[in-house]
DNA sequence: CCTTTTTGTTATCAAAAGACAAGTACCGGT
DNA sequence: ACCGGTACTTGTCTTTTGATAACAAAAAGG
């Protein structure tokens, strides 16, 4: 195998993703948020509640700087803040109903980019498509 | 086939797409440029020469701050200007040799880091890698 | 208790990026 | 030669993002 050829079918298959997540989720620059502020919402949809560290972890941003952004996103009420009892330090921050309802919007967009883009395809052509996204995401983007 | 479930597992995927790549290309921090002026780099790898507003259009900035941008990397001596003699209103930009070397090194870089992924495969499953590759960019990423 | 550490906030400042108005130079057609 | 459109540049202003210092509150461990 020639692992250079693979690297560059691997460099334009990233780029390709980019691109097409970026065009999938293009709409979103209707909704009032920021690029950073979309990611940390984005992130709280899968995991909730977090601490702001856990966010500055996984969002990369400055411990200060996620502060601010969620006082903008309380502010705009897309998300709400608790005390944790357990430990008085650590705050939690979940998604507000209107976070939910808006980053439900987002996502029902995106799904419905990607149902076009599947649309037409097999039975036969589905099940290779999963079986493709479980190996890549086993073997190379783990 | 269950769609939300194949959907679920593309949102997994790209996600981890993303966070993979943004980790193998955290090293560029190093170099001198912005994130806007990497994207713009990388995008003159792949296709030399360049207008401004081919750039503006694929790189997703209005004319007037791609030439901003540009004017920032001709000045760091990372890409180079010339006018377009078949239509003396077009700008033509490439690489220069330093823009070329760090575009080398960052690439490198990149590659190293998708080796060390892909290192303790067989061949076998190196084939499926790039058949899976080539699967997902023809159905789903185009 | 009394440090020390952890967790988060506030306040600034600077750099990067986005938006937009105005201007220059060139082309293509009339 | 003129005119409308194209390609790009310049200048300016705002917003977003990044970086850092200083602070407050709670926990953890003597």
């Amino acid at each position: 195998m020639d692992r250079s050829a693979l690297f560059q079918k691997f460099l334009t298959f990233t780029s390709s993703v980019h691109e097409v997540s970026h065009e999938l989720t293009r709409g979103v620059k209707n909704e009032d948020v920021t690029p950073v502020q979309y990611k940390i919402l984005e992130y709280m949809m899968f995991s909730q509640p977090v601490t702001p560290s856990e966010i500055a972890d996984c969002v990369d941003l400055s411990l200060p700087n996620t502060s601010r952004e969620l006082r903008k996103l309380t502010e705009k009420g897309l998300c709400e803040k608790t005390t944790d009892n357990a430990d008085r330090r650590r705050q939690l921050f979940r998604l507000s109903a209107d976070g939910q309802a808006m980053m439900g919007r987002v996502f029902a967009q995106v799904q419905q980019g990607f149902e076009q883009r599947i649309d037409g395809l097999t039975e036969e052509e589905l099940q290779e498509l999963e079986k493709a996204l479980e190996l890549l995401q086993s073997k190379v983007f783990r």
